[in-house]
DNA sequence: TATAAAACATAGTAATTTAGTATGAATTAA
DNA sequence: TTAATTCATACTAAATTACTATGTTTTATA
C-alpha cells in the first residue's frame, strides 16, 4: 500500500511553494532543485494542480507559480486527491454494477469505512500546519545551535 | 489512490472463508466460484495468507483452507497488509537515507500521521464484525420477505 | 525590439507492476 | 487407484509509472 511519486513529489513541492509563495511567483526550477525532482515532471504535476485550482501560474520571464489559496485552505487531501485521484479502495464504492455477490454490502461497508478514515486524516492536515511544524523545528534547531 | 486486486479479492475471499470455515476445510474452487475469482490466482493469494499465519491448509482430497484464528482475531488490516505490504505512503518513513532535504521532518510527519490513521481504521474492523454485519442484513432481508 | 526565462502542451518510452495463465508435482480421502 | 486438492514455479499480456524529449507561447527586462 503505497503512494506514487505524483502524490509524494506533489506534497513536497506544494510545501516548498507554500514557504515562498508569499514573496511572489516561484519558478519550478527552484522547487525542482530544492527538492531534487525533475523539472519537466513537476510541470506535469503543476499543470494538474492548476486545473484543480490549487495553484495559479504567472507566465513569461520572472513568472512561476503561486498558491491559489491561503496555506490553511489547502489540505494534504486536496493535493493528494488532485494528483492521485479519489480514495477508491474498491470499485464497488463508485461503480454499483460491480456488486453482484451476496456479500456486496459487507465488504463495501468496509471499504467505505476505510475511505472515510483516510479522508478524515488527509483533510485534517493543511499546508499551514506543515509550515508551523517547520518553523517550530527550525526555531528549536536555531536555539540549540545558539548556545 | 486505490488498492490492487490482491487486497480486494483477498478480503472478499477471507470473508467467504470465515462464513464456512467452522464446518471444515473450504476448497478454493468453492470460493473462486462464489466470488467469481480465478482459482489459480486465489491459490497465490492463499499461499501468502498461509505464510503470514492467517489461514491453515489441509492438503489432498476433501482438503481446503481454514481460518488459522477466530474471526474476531483476524482484522482487515492483517489481510490487507499481508497481501499488499505495509502501509508506507513514502519511503522516508521506512528508509532513512531518502531524507536529505530541509523539510524532511515535516513531510515525514504527515506520512506518519496518515499511516497511523489508515492503520487505526483497518485494524479496528475484523472478520467477526463483517459476519455480524452480514447476519444482521440477512435477517432484515428475510423478515422483509416473510410478510 | 531582441533575448531569456518561464509556463504550457503533447508525444514517446523504458522499467515496473498487475493480474492473471500454464504446467506440473505432491498429498490424501475415498 | 483415482480424483480432489494444495503447493510451487515460470511465463505473459496489458496497464501503469516515472519519467524524457521536443517543442510553443508568453512576458519581463536589457
Amino acid at each position: 500500500m503505497k503512494l506514487s511519486t505524483k502524490g509524494r513529489y506533489g506534497l513536497k513541492a506544494m510545501f516548498e511553494l507554500s514557504l515562498h509563495s508569499d514573496k511572489g511567483p516561484v519558478p519550478l526550477n527552484f522547487i525542482a532543485k530544492k527538492q531534487n525532482i525533475s523539472e519537466q515532471y513537476l510541470e506535469q504535476l503543476f499543470s494538474t494542480l492548476r486545473k484543480k485550482g490549487l495553484v495559479k501560474s504567472v507566465r513569461g520571464s520572472q513568472g512561476g507559480y503561486l498558491l491559489a489559496k491561503e496555506p490553511k485552505d489547502i489540505s494534504v487531501g486536496d493535493i493528494l486527491i488532485s494528483l492521485e485521484g479519489p480514495v477508491s479502495l474498491s470499485e464497488c464504492v463508485i461503480d454499483e454494477d460491480v456488486c453482484v455477490n451476496s456479500d456486496k454490502c459487507v465488504t463495501k461497508v468496509v471499504w467505505e469505512k476505510v475511505k472515510k478514515g483516510i479522508e478524515e486524516v488527509i483533510n485534517s492536515i493543511n499546508l499551514q500546519d506543515m509550515i508551523n511544524d517547520y518553523n517550530k523545528n527550525k526555531l528549536e534547531h536555531d536555539l540549540t545551535n545558539l548556545f
